[in-house]
DNA sequence: GAACCGCTTTACAGTCGATTTACAGACAAT
DNA sequence: ATTGTCTGTAAATCGACTGTAAAGCGGTTC
């Protein structure tokens, strides 16, 4: 059963959603204020974050933010008295998949947490060691290490762009899609090269030669390619 | 760029929708009433719909019913005036991604849409492999292979020739829908060569010879027709 | 607050695919 | 066989795309 992590301060609120989560099945964990609520968003490890934005010590926007640096995928639902159009429109810009606005009863969370974790992908048992001609990526360890022993430490957004791809080697990614999927942002792509500088510093700590690379295909028009080692036609 | 189905009968609702997603750079489609939008829904090729649920002729729970029978992953957004906890229970209970309240401003939409699209799996290209005689092209690596297991690389263009001829195997193509189709221009062909060089090009990578074409065949008059035989289509 | 760090943007040059041009060979009709 | 039309393709041109250096920007560290 998946794990939710509840950060609400107001604790009649708490233990009603927590009670409610709890009789549907879910495992929980919570936190009763901001300090406390970042702290363990980012050590502990769940399936899915419930989050007030008006918390003692550290707001909820930070919390997210934060989230979103470590861990670009796992799903959030906000909670917030604060029904404004704006702050629905911040918070979902900022990634978070929903909204609430309290009050709302224990049959709309659950049928929301439930719409959120079904289409959320499965918790991947998470790549964190990726094999390349010439030595391989450690995503636990932040690092690459190479056959001749040396070592590379890589930046989060590195990580992320090279997760998603090798996560989808042997397949053309779009420019576009790598924004979507690793930034979470849904703009048209064309307008930065910032995917292609991160594309850039990879092959360097990879150690991959952009006019010939053996690790990061150029697919030109399209965006780029991780190279599967053994590509067998089906 | 995605595609999005609306299907609300409020036609100052409708458009203030379709206005707004198309601004965004979006591709639209739309429907005024349940029957039209049951019949869309089911056989139209789109990357979410966003649904009212009270409608002429056939609700839509109904349409949201149908839908999942046949797509279970496409994004739903239910747009309702209802406000009742139970009927969003009911929506998101029936698969439903997200559920607005009307009235809702542009930017909450675009917010929401863009937080569900995110995160939805791609949509899988239509064709992706095509077999013929002596090698397959596979279009998600956007390479050729032969039997004897060598590589081309195919440029986007050329992709978008081969996939559409592919597409219409066995009928002849002339230079004017291929241009139309592939190209999305309106004008006369005759007056360029370049869909030769593509068809040239192709040929070349797919060892097609052009004197006595197996695959990409000339039609004298007319345009060119992939051969149908052995073309599976994933 | 100065130095640092990672991420993003800007700018620009080289590369490569797309398109046009030009022409020779192929085909059909007379 | 002759003629006019249509196709195949080599070569030149054009323009879009990519790689990357360098600068800008917040944020954090010392």
């Amino acid at each position: 059963m998946p794990t939710i992590l509840v950060i609400e301060d107001d604790a009649s609120i708490r233990t009603g959603v927590l009670d409610a989560l709890q009789a549907a099945g879910y495992d929980t964990l919570f936190a009763a204020n901001g300090r406390d609520g970042q702290e363990v968003a980012l050590r502990a490890t769940f399936d899915l974050l419930l989050l007030d934005l008006v918390l003692p010590h550290v707001d909820g926007f930070t919390i997210l933010k934060a989230l979103r640096e470590q861990r670009p995928v796992t799903p959030v639902i906000i909670l917030s008295a604060m029904g404004q159009e704006a702050d629905r429109v911040k918070g979902l810009n900022l990634g978070a998949d929903d909204y609430m606005v309290k009050p709302f009863g224990a049959r709309e969370l659950l049928a929301r947490v439930n719409a959120v974790l079904r289409r959320s992908p499965e918790r991947p048992a998470e790549v964190n060691l990726i094999a390349f001609p010439g030595g391989e990526a450690d995503l636990a360890r932040c690092e690459v290490r190479h056959a001749d022993g040396t070592r590379e430490e890589l930046s989060q957004r590195e990580m992320a762009v090279l997760q998603y791809l090798a996560a989808n080697a042997g397949r053309a990614i779009s420019r576009e899609e790598i924004l979507t999927r690793v930034w979470r942002l849904t703009v048209s792509a064309g307008a930065t090269r910032t995917i292609d500088m991160h594309v850039a510093n990879l092959r360097a700590k990879l150690r991959d030669d952009p006019t010939d690379p053996r690790v990061v295909l150029t697919v030109r028009g399209k965006g780029y390619m991780f190279k599967t080692s053994s590509c067998h036609a089906t």
